[in-house]
DNA sequence: ATACATGCAAAACATTTGCATAAGA
DNA sequence: TCTTATGCAAATGTTTTGCATGTAT
C-alpha cells in the first residue's frame, strides 16, 4: 500500500487554486481515499484517517467528502442500504461490479457507455449528464463458500 | 389513471400463492405501484393511498414495499440523498433517465445490457445477478425554464 | 382459532447543521 | 488578522423495529 504523491499533489494543488484551506484532516482523507481502491465509505475513511490523526472527527470526514464530491474530484457510489461509498482515484462516471454477500467493489474494465448516452439523448430530448452502472452479483471468493 | 386489474389480479394471486395475507392496505399501495407510471417514493405511495384508505400507516407501506421488493416483484431505483422510489411496472432490471431539477424518472427505450453483463462475468468471474443504470440529465421541460 | 398484518411510538441509522474554538492564509 | 475549518453535540430525515391490537385465513 503505497503512498501516490503525485495524485495527492495535484489534488492539494486544486484546492489550494480554488482557496480552500489544507489542513492535516484534509490531507490525511485525501490520501486514504487516493490510496484505497477499496471503494471506502465515510466511516472506513474515517477509521483510516484517525490511525495518523485521532482527532478527526466524523463531521470533517462527511464534510471534506462532501466537499470533494461538490467540485468532482471524487465519485459516489449510492447505497440503497446506507453507506454511500467513495472513489477518489476514477472521479469519473464508470461501470462497478459489487458483490452482494462481501459488499467488494471492483471496477471491470468494459467499454464505457458514451454511445449509450447519445443514444439516450436523442430517444429522449433528455441532456444527459451524467450516469451510474452498477452490476451486482457474487465474487470469486464468496461463489467458493 | 385507469386500473389495471390483469396486473393487480395477477400479483394478488402471486402473493396468495406464496401465502402472504391479502388486506385492504396491501391492495391499496399494489394499485398505487401499478396505476403510477412515475415511479413513486414510499411517502408518495402513503400520500395516494390514504385517499382510498386513510387508516393505512406508513409503517405498513414500508413493510408491504419490502416484501415486494423482496420477492421481486418491484424494482427499487436507489436515490442517493434518500427518498428511494419504486417502480411496479417494470419490476426488472433495466435503466432510467432521471431529471436531477424536477426528479422526474423516466424509462428510456434503449437495448438491453445483456451483452455487457456476460461481458463482464467473463473479464471478472463474478455472477452477475442484477444491475442498475442511472442516467441524470435534464428534461425537456426544464431545459426551457 | 391462530397466525400474520397493522399502527403507533420509539429506535436506529447515516448524514447534516449550529456554534464556539482552533488554526490556515 | 481575518476568514475558514474543526469538533462536538444536537438535529434531521428516512427507514426499521417492538409490541399490543386487529384481522384474514
Amino acid at each position: 500500500m503505497e503512498n501516490t504523491p503525485n495524485q495527492l499533489d495535484a489534488l492539494v494543488a486544486k484546492l489550494r487554486q480554488r482557496k480552500f484551506r489544507i489542513t492535516p484532516q484534509r490531507i490525511g482523507i485525501l490520501k486514504v481515499l487516493l490510496n484505497s481502491n477499496e471503494h471506502p465509505s465515510v466511516e472506513r475513511v474515517y477509521d483510516q484517517v484517525r490511525v495518523d490523526f485521532p482527532t478527526t472527527s466524523l463531521a470533517t470526514v462527511y464534510k471534506t467528502v462532501n466537499l470533494l464530491k461538490k467540485i468532482g474530484e471524487i465519485l459516489e457510489i449510492g447505497f440503497t442500504d446506507g453507506c454511500n461509498r467513495y472513489d477518489g482515484n476514477k472521479p469519473y462516471p464508470h461501470p462497478h461490479l459489487i458483490c452482494t454477500q462481501c459488499k467488494a467493489i471492483m471496477d471491470p474494465e468494459i467499454d464505457s457507455l458514451e454511445h449509450l448516452t447519445a443514444e439516450i439523448e436523442r430517444v429522449s430530448g433528455y441532456r444527459v449528464v451524467s450516469h451510474q452502472l452498477e452490476f451486482f452479483g457474487i465474487c470469486p471468493a464468496c461463489q467458493k463458500k
